[in-house]
DNA sequence: GCCGTTTTCGGCCCGACTGTTTTCAGTCG
């Protein structure tokens, strides 16, 4: 499957062409790029069907590179390219404040190719003294670079998952294969589904621990052995993602997995707690003095020591433990129990799909309603509607509804909360709609009280039902805006205003902390997932798994409840 | 380089903000 690989081409082809100021091709380029992007299947397969030509945004030519990327692994066209500025695009690219043509500025002036090189050249204020930049960006770009830099080390929950999930699903596939059984669970803080993750943790149980390890270390993908020896593997995937295969005993399976699950300072807990019993736990079991009374499961471990079952979510020695021995954990919400979805796009604004698209999909996932939340701008924000054209949609939504008759279809908009905090939409427009959820976009240089007013603002016009991703920040790129929470919480509790938890793999904000703070203020969330085409859809259970570790219940997510109820809640109801 | 019930050629999103500037380029969403 090559599909990262193709797209990271072209959307570095579009950033090459736009440092050589090519005008429009950058666009059709990106465009293409997100089109395979949101695939899911191979795009061998679409190329090999002769179909890549159907996909949004690809014509002959592209079409025709594309096939060059999957026949050679490389393109010559971008290669001629790159040599024209030989930098590290990528690297530089995501320092905040620096795009393409600041890159070839500082490449042409400076001789500037990689984070390294930027860094030198701004503490030796060299950057200062190119015409056009100044003081002020040199100081920026030492602000940002370590988070630029940080970016590299850990890879966000949403990658990692379907990469773990397709190794274990593969290993399991291939040992069957030879009519042996085995279990195979994945681990570490990936299990925990903390927000990004520095590697990928699986645990197999077998009789044959070598044949698993065999073949493990020669499945498809892997770049590199690291090490190999009698219960463990280490490797390094092609897209330089680390993946530790243990391979444990049977009677020892729930406890090792409880060891690799962590988190540390749980497991330290968790020790602490079986020595104060007389007993000793390791990835081995739980023993009273030689002999093994639990380890099996993970349940029986937890039950010997006279704990509640505690879910891999809660494991971070965040008073769980003690939760879980009053019998006070909460019942966390299931990863099925989402009813639908509040903040969907479509090709209407910056989406890839149809209203009909999307619908069709959620229906498909079990959704019994979507609201379809395009970008509604009067300063046209990722290509945000005309009051003309979201009435256009509105009636649209309509007979689309009326023909549904699996999942209701909602009229609704995602409008920016401006600078002053008025919301960029005609009241009498919102009153139409059936969600209305508002959203931050340009965080400019705002104060945390400017900032914190102008989301509660928002919440106190009345005609706002959620605060779509509140606090801004993209995982590794941008930090979230400083904002009084604990005076958001109390608006949002006040007000009936629904906070969002964005389940995009690089925003998941609030965030697990946020949601933990939000419950105990009272208020209720809104899962939703922003998605911008119908495979995203389904990034909700990576919310879901925010929510979790916030130690959310069903009842404090309002997209859980069934529509009738939904209705009562939202306030145009 | 892509695309089309107003077009197969001529458009293609655009406004705000920042930091640099004396009127604007680059970045961002």
């Amino acid at each position: 499957m090559k599909n990262v690989l193709v797209a990271k081409i072209l959307y570095e082809i579009a950033d090459l062409l736009e440092m050589e100021d090519v005008e429009f091709k950058p666009r059709a380029y990106r465009k293409a790029a997100r089109s395979v992007e949101a695939l899911s299947k191979p795009i061998e397969q679409v190329s090999a069907e002769g179909k890549l030509d159907e996909l949004p945004g690809v014509g002959a030519n592209i079409a025709k590179k594309i096939v060059e990327i999957i026949e050679t692994g490389s393109l010559k066209y971008y290669e001629e390219l790159r040599k024209r500025t030989p930098v590290d695009l990528e690297g530089l690219l995501s320092v905040e404040g620096i795009g393409p043509k600041t890159v070839k500025l500082l490449y042409t002036r400076l001789g500037v190719k990689s984070l390294d090189d930027l860094e030198r050249a701004a503490r030796l204020h060299k950057i200062r003294m190119i015409k056009g930049l100044g003081s002020k960006t040199e100081e920026n770009i030492l602000g940002s670079i370590e988070l630029a830099r940080s970016k590299k080390e850990r890879v966000l929950l949403g990658s990692a998952l379907p990469i773990a999930e397709r190794i274990s699903e593969g290993l399991k596939e291939a040992i069957a294969a030879d009519g042996i059984v085995i279990e195979v669970e994945v681990a570490g803080s990936l299990r925990r589904m903390k927000e990004t993750v520095g590697d990928i943790d699986i645990l197999a149980t077998c009789m044959q621990p070598r044949h698993v390890l065999d073949i493990f270390a020669a499945m498809r993908g892997v770049r590199k052995v690291l090490d190999k020896g009698e219960t463990k593997c280490s490797v390094l995937l092609e897209d330089n993602m680390q993946v530790d295969l243990r391979v444990v005993e049977e009677k020892s399976f729930g406890s090792a997995l409880m060891y690799f699950t962590g988190s540390k300072d749980h497991n330290i807990a968790m020790r602490r707690i079986a020595m104060e019993k007389g007993y000793k736990l390791n990835e081995y079991g739980l023993f009273n003095d030689t002999v093994q009374i639990a380890g099996r499961t993970e349940e029986e471990v937890y039950k010997h020591l006279d704990l509640d079952y505690i879910p891999p979510e809660l494991r971070e020695d965040h008073g769980e433990i003690e939760a879980a021995k009053k019998h006070e954990l909460p019942n966390l919400i299931r990863y099925g129990a989402i009813k639908g979805d509040l903040h969907t796009h479509t090709k209407w604004s910056d989406g890839l799909q149809t209203i009909e698209q999307m619908a069709q999909a959620a229906e498909d996932i079990g959704y019994s309603y979507i609201a379809i939340t395009d970008h509604y701008s009067r300063m046209k924000i990722a290509r945000g509607l005309t009051e003309l054209q979201l009435r256009n949609q509105m009636k649209q939504i309509d007979q689309i509804d009326g023909k549904l008759s699996g999942i209701r279809v909602m009229k609704g908009a995602e409008i920016d909360i401006r600078k002053d905090g008025s919301l960029d939409a005609r009241k009498e427009l919102l009153k139409e709609l059936d969600v209305v959820v508002a959203s931050v976009h340009g965080t400019f240089k705002q104060t945390k009280k400017e900032m914190t007013n102008r989301i509660i603002s928002a919440m106190e016009s009345g005609y706002v039902d959620v605060i779509g991703h509140p606090t801004s920040r993209k995982i590794g790129e941008k930090k979230p805006c400083e904002i009084d929470m604990e005076r958001v919480f109390e608006t949002s509790k006040r007000t009936q205003t629904y906070l969002e938890i964005n389940s995009q793999p690089q925003r998941l904000d609030l965030d697990d902390a946020n949601v933990r703070l939000a419950l105990e203020f009272g208020c209720r969330l809104a899962v939703n997932t922003d998605a911008h085409n119908h495979e995203q859809l389904k990034n909700i259970r990576l919310g879901v798994a925010i929510a979790r570790r916030g130690w959310a219940e069903a009842e404090d997510i309002i997209t859980t409840q069934p529509l009738i109820n939904l209705m009562k809640t939202l306030r145009k109801s």
